[in-house]
DNA sequence: AGCACGCCGACT
DNA sequence: GTCGGCGTGCTC
């Protein structure tokens, strides 16, 4: 009996969101594993996609002619059972396709590009062969980037079937050789070599006894360069003597970290980590039981020591660790810290990877050569085996979760692959999110407390200053009084200060002062921004980017002003208040270059500048020991906004950045400037009252009904017109209002905060629901009508419990 | 997605 | 009359 494939095939639709089945051609039988890549014929014509093989049958309930299999693309699985089945959960959960999930789950070079070309079938007139084909046989059909004409001409002839298309799907997901040297003969027989040689043939004498030391090893030729000092010709003649062999040897593109050995101290345990890391190290030795821990530890109380622990106790059960972190705290110290304690068995998953890096990061845990990852978001998916034990440090940060389809929550990945393997998960946090502290409260998580800085510090007294004072008292400045002195005295002092900008809904624009005019977006509904580097103005939303004008375009006038406060304006004003003082700015702007972030660390890390200025970047996970005060230019930025949760974010941020003064021998202070002195968010970050905050919160989140009461999600819908969005999530709400459970609430339909972005209008719609069995059988019902919809111009997604409500 | 089929306006 | 516009349906 044939075999039969059930493949996932690379096409992101509605439609096409379900296995097909083909045909295992001869050659191939026995090969095909599920897991693999295939190439196979999809649609009318000859063309040719990428598929994930999900099934194996020896029959099929499909009754029509099967196509065969092209070719195989991988010798081994890229997805073994474990991510087959979570890609399968990963898409119901997320209302994603499947074959999306997959690619998330996966190195980027796993997705194949596909080339078209044109290949002449029949005899072609001398004015399209030459005009069309330059006189070539083949050409490659690039319809985007070719004149409309020339498209036009080879469509016609491809009608009269006298070219006809042939695919290409390269797969980029191709190891790394370098050459490699072997030494072929014996110790005995390189003497008997080098007694042959002349006395002034030293640089082979040299090559002779390198080739001894290595006997039975391979090494790279740029290698063996490097060591020896012989250049490539010696190489070669010692290839043509048959002293050694050429080779292809594959080389993994790991990244090169420096390890210094004083991170090997490994530190004594205080009290509390140690009643944690019994705890969790107990749940680790227990086979099969899926526990979740919440790590609630104040900064600088050693939760990363609780991880590495964990992490020790896992490798020595002989299971893997997976551990997260947010993107901006992945800085080499942390990395170094990790890797100084399990060395070679890390891999470490980030975005500054190249896609060849990141895929040699990947087979080496593949492979099981690594068995601690390291990672921002998606090293959730790392292929490990046999998972013991799962970190997320700073659990609350909404990094975590993905902003685009398949929207997941790395947390509830998480969730998952600790079920499927019975795996330990640990969320470290010193804000918890509501939902993971409130689970802890319920008895769902062990709830595990680190209320103690490990070095006995106090938390650095706050000082909340209120600027609507001290507006009354001077003009208009993003400096009070207190900040400057504060920021001066540490300047005395040869101490350092970090100040932040809270960056969001604060960017700077340009007004006219007679008619009030304000530059915006063409394609979007909101302000371009002034970006003073590149004397442009810029759409932070889609790119678009113009230059500054001089005259008003509305009214002609001459009055042209900026307005609004970016990390530039507020660096200039700083510098005119306290000329000598030495700034570093670091925002999007100066960071955006590979390294740059890094570099601008490392300078303010040697105390190269007096004050690191920046957004919220900075808040997270830096360790600067001479910085003695931080201060935050502008607190309530975000409690302004109309998202419940934006309380919590202000007091995560606050709470963070407080972190960040002397976290050594000295002495650190806060200094907070707000208008809004007595919001509970500030007032109880200010005083480092945690619990408290989760009251409060909790309470007003109890009487919203909003989570971790309520689940939500978020609806929205896009259209060039705007009379079109709106209609069809019209359309979507009353669908729901007579299939939810009448327990759900729907708020909306509204249009977004930013109603149109790229040309596109945006309405959306959120639903709250404590249970309802229907809503998914709903939403699917749904996501199928709006889809035959979609020829119209309509886009719909789905967001469960989406970050961000604007 | 991308390809073919099919039905309408405006050109050699 | 035909060419080519794009709306519609389908892909094992």
């Amino acid at each position: 009996m044939a075999e039969i494939a059930q493949v996932i095939v690379d096409v992101p639709t509605m439609q096409t969101n379900r296995p097909y089945t083909y045909q295992v051609p001869a050659q191939f039988d026995r090969q095909i594993q599920v897991g693999m890549r295939v190439i196979i014929p999809f649609g009318n014509g000859s063309r040719q996609v990428q598929g994930f093989v999900v099934g194996l049958d020896e029959q099929t309930e499909f009754d029509g002619e099967l196509k065969s299999i092209i070719s195989i693309m991988d010798l081994n699985p890229v997805l073994n059972q474990e991510l087959l089945a979570m890609s399968q959960w990963l898409a119901d959960s997320c209302y994603a396709f499947r074959i999306s999930c997959m690619h998330t789950m996966l190195p980027n070079v796993m997705k194949t590009k596909t080339q078209r070309y044109l290949q002449i079938i029949d005899e072609l007139s001398e004015t399209d062969l030459f005009e069309l084909f330059h006189g070539q046989d083949e050409i490659l059909f690039d319809p985007e980037n070719m004149p409309a004409e020339t498209v036009s001409r080879l469509l016609k002839l491809k009608r009269q079937h006298q070219i006809e298309v042939t695919y290409a799907l390269t797969d980029q997901a191709k190891a790394k050789f370098v050459t490699s040297i072997k030494p072929t003969m014996s110790f005995e027989r390189y003497e008997e070599e080098r007694s042959l040689l002349r006395a002034s043939a030293k640089a082979q004498n040299k090559l002779l006894s390198f080739l001894q030391s290595i006997l039975g090893k391979e090494m790279s030729l740029s290698e063996a360069k490097e060591i020896t000092g012989l250049a490539n010709s010696i190489f070669t003649t010692g290839e043509k003597k048959q002293w050694l062999e050429k080779d292809q040897l594959e080389v993994l593109r790991t990244p090169q970290t420096t390890l210094n050995s004083d991170n090997k101290v490994i530190p004594e345990l205080t009290a509390d980590q140690k009643v944690a890391v019994d705890a969790i190290c107990e749940s680790i030795n227990q086979e099969k039981t899926a526990e979740t821990f919440l790590l609630q530890g104040v900064t600088g109380s050693g939760k990363t020591e609780v991880y590495l622990r964990a992490i020790e106790e896992t490798l020595s059960e002989d299971k893997t660790a997976l551990m997260l972190v947010p993107e901006i705290s992945l800085t080499p110290q942390m990395v170094t810290r990790v890797k100084g304690r399990f060395g070679e068995l890390v891999a470490v998953l980030h975005s500054g990877l190249s896609n060849g890096e990141r895929y040699d990061e990947w087979r080496r845990i593949e492979r099981g050569e690594a068995k601690v990852v390291v990672g921002a978001r998606s090293a959730i998916f790392a292929p490990l085996q046999s998972i013991g034990l799962i970190i997320m440090d700073e659990e609350h940060e909404t990094s975590y979760k993905q902003d685009e389809t398949p929207r997941y929550h790395a947390r509830n990945v998480a969730k998952w692959r600790s079920e499927y393997y019975g795996a330990t998960i640990v969320l470290g946090s010193a804000t918890p999110s509501l939902e993971s502290r409130a689970r802890a409260q319920k008895g769902v998580y062990h709830h595990l407390l680190l209320p103690e800085r490990i070095n006995q510090q106090p938390l650095p007294a706050v000082q909340v200053i209120d600027m609507r004072q001290e507006l009354r008292k001077h003009a208009e400045s993003n400096f009070s009084t207190a900040l400057l002195d504060a920021v001066k005295d540490r300047i005395s002092r040869g101490e350092q200060s970090i100040l932040m900008l809270n960056r969001r809904g604060y960017s700077s624009f340009i007004m006219c002062r007679d008619c009030g005019f304000v530059m915006q977006c063409p394609n979007c509904d909101i302000s371009l921004t002034l970006h003073m580097d590149t004397h442009t103005m810029k759409c932070h939303y889609c790119g678009h980017e113009e230059g500054i004008p001089k005259i008003c375009p509305n009214c002609q006038g001459h009055k042209i002003r900026y307005y609004g406060t970016g990390t530039q304006k507020v660096q200039e004003e700083l510098q005119s208040l306290i000329p000598d003082a030495k700034i570093l700015r670091m925002d999007v702007d100066t960071t955006r270059r590979k390294g740059a972030h890094e570099k601008l660390l490392n300078a303010f890390g040697n105390q190269e500048a007096d004050i690191l200025l920046g957004t919220q970047m900075i808040a997270k996970g830096l360790d600067f020991p001479n910085v003695t005060l931080v201060g935050v230019i502008n607190a309530d930025t975000a409690l302004g906004l109309p998202d419940f949760r934006s309380s919590e974010r202000t007091f995560q941020l606050l709470t963070q950045v407080s972190g960040r003064a002397g976290r050594a021998d000295k002495a650190g202070a806060v200094i907070v400037q707000t208008f809004n002195p007595d919001h509970y968010a500030i007032k109880l970050a200010q005083h480092h009252d945690y619990e408290r905050f989760f009251q409060t919160e909790m309470n007003i989140r109890h009487r919203g009904k909003y989570p971790p009461y309520f689940y939500t999600l978020q609806i929205s819908v896009s259209h060039e017109e705007e009379v079109q969005a709106a209609k069809s999530i019209m359309e979507i709400a009353q669908f729901l209002k007579a299939n939810l459970a009448a327990t759900s609430i729907i708020l909306g339909p509204t249009p977004k905060s930013i109603a149109r972005m790229n040309r596109k209008y945006y309405y959306q719609l959120v639903i709250k629901y404590k249970q309802d069995n229907q809503l998914h059988s709903t939403l699917t019902q749904m996501m199928d009508q709006i889809q035959k919809q979609s020829r119209q111009g309509i886009q719909i997604s789905i967001d469960p419990e989406p970050q961000h409500f604007i």
